[in-house]
RNA sequence: GGAGGGGUGCCCGAGGGGUUAAAGGGGACGGACUGUAAAUCCGUUGGCUGAUGCCUACGUUGGUUCGAAUCCAACCCCCUCCA
């Protein structure tokens, strides 16, 4: 079907739909007025990494089209834990564990979306507010009634778990009605017709809007976006490090950089369309690239969806650290350093400690093996001897290179 | 509450008194090949250690034994059936 709001047609063309309850009715709510829409974001780690990327720059591209964002921060709900796309119940978080995830996770919002009192502005609630204060009799009277525990046995979240005979505690069971029940309060509060989220959310979606068409005669929308996996198969957004965070202190820019840098010659195109604001034309050409010259396309969606993350500036930085280390062989600012003292170079620095002190490996086994592999090398040059030791002669203008395999280097500063 | 089954390394999963730091697979890392890609092949995959070796590890805590992931007891958690 044709859609006709900037809106749905970005997000359409550029990948970002699974499904939605209603297509072209959301569409004609666009054209007539700012729309808030929302989407709820876990507290469940002190960060958020990769896989958010897609629900945040929905929201971006919502806020982009002239309409108000909102991010429902989950104080609320990330105290019972979402079942969605889970085989096993998470740990129960403390309330102060869900204070501090909440901040790490706002930090991260600002660089995405304009924050503020606009009709476009956005604007982030924490569902605590209400949830908390809940009565437990009065909410199933009023609200409880509504869902019915046949419908809710068939959605995916509760479905799969008790298909594969995986427990599924009444708590969690829960999660869906509470997470309906916000969209019903945001309807109410701040006029929220839209809830948009991953395509694990669609039955808890779905709930809040059958909640909020029998209880106020309303018509809510939802949209979710596709699961993001690899050509490969693999959730986006892991590597051997862990995840791959949003903010700096976490994942350097340049790593982040890196991530990018090193995605499969098959999702480069699909990656430019959702992950950078490149436009629709140059993707097609950077796409149609082949071979080598896929390289292009790549640095090109490295860069930009650096930006969008850590600014132009880091950005930049990154792409030339970059070009020096791998297409020079020499070294760029942007890489991971650490100072010795020019006193305890002068005695020798073993290599194993030097390589862990870099964050280059995490034990002097994990380095030996490595040496043994022939996977180390000392200012490029392949390192045999287990019990290297550095000295002063390994410095070149005060520094000594080290590089674990192909791609990860450190650099040794004396000081 | 009753009966039965189960909890193993990052994940899945074998093992049922010593030869088990624990088969196999996945993942990950390193090497070769390349384009910082994919595929393929090879190697590695608990910690400390130059090597012998030591320590930690099979849900938890005790026990039996020269010796336990393996046997026993209690406890915790999960699954299935019954009430």
């Amino acid at each position: 079907m044709t859609v006709t709001s900037v809106f749905l047609r970005t997000i359409l063309e550029r990948g970002y739909v699974h499904q939605c309850t209603d297509l072209a009715g959301l569409d004609a709510v666009l054209l007539r007025q700012p729309t808030p829409a929302y989407i709820g974001f876990d507290c469940t780690a002190g960060s958020l990494h990769v896989g958010s990327l897609v629900p945040i720059l929905l929201l971006r591209h919502w806020q982009r089209s002239g309409h108000k964002p909102i991010v429902l921060m989950g104080g609320g709900t990330s105290r019972v834990g979402d079942p969605s796309g889970k085989d096993e119940a998470r740990q129960l978080l403390s309330e102060e564990q869900i204070a501090a995830n909440m901040a790490g996770i706002k930090a991260v919002f600002s660089r995405f979306l304009t924050f503020g009192d606009g009709p476009a502005d956005a604007v982030m609630i924490d569902n605590a507010e209400w949830l908390d204060s809940l009565n437990y009799i009065a909410f199933l009277r009023e609200y409880g009634r509504h869902f019915s525990v046949n419908r809710m046995l068939g959605f995916d979240s509760v479905r799969l778990r008790l298909e594969r005979e995986q427990p599924l505690s009444f708590l969690e069971f829960n999660y869906m009605v509470l997470q309906g029940y916000d969209f019903l309060e945001l309807w109410r509060r701040e006029g929220c017709r839209v809830q948009m989220g991953g395509s694990d959310q669609w039955g808890n979606i779905v709930s809040g809007i059958d909640l909020a068409r029998r209880i106020e005669g309303v018509d809510l929308f939802g949209l979710t976006a596709p699961l993001i996996t690899t050509a490969a198969g693999a959730k986006m957004g892991k590597t051997a490090a862990g995840a791959v965070w949003l903010n700096a202190d976490r994942v350097s820019p340049y790593d982040y950089w890196q991530f990018w840098r090193n995605t499969d010659d098959a999702d480069v195109g699909r990656f430019l369309r959702l992950f950078t604001d490149v436009p629709m034309e140059d993707i097609e050409r950077l796409d149609s690239l082949s071979g080598a010259d896929r390289n292009a396309a790549k640095k090109v969606l490295a860069f930009e969806a650096t930006r969008l993350a850590h600014g132009d500036t880091k950005a930049s930085a990154a792409a030339e650290t970059a070009r020096k280390v791998f297409e020079e062989g020499s070294l760029g600012d942007a890489l991971p350093a650490f100072d010795v003292t020019a006193a305890a170079l002068m005695e020798g620095v073993g290599l194993l400690d030097a390589l862990r002190q870099a964050g280059l490996v995490h034990s002097n086994g994990e380095a030996r093996r490595l040496i043994r592999g022939g996977g180390a090398r000392v200012n490029d040059t392949v390192v045999v001897d287990e019990n290297r030791q550095l000295t002063p002669e390994d410095l070149k203008d005060g520094i000594i290179k080290l590089s674990v395999g192909r791609k990860q280097h450190a650099v040794l500063r004396r000081k």
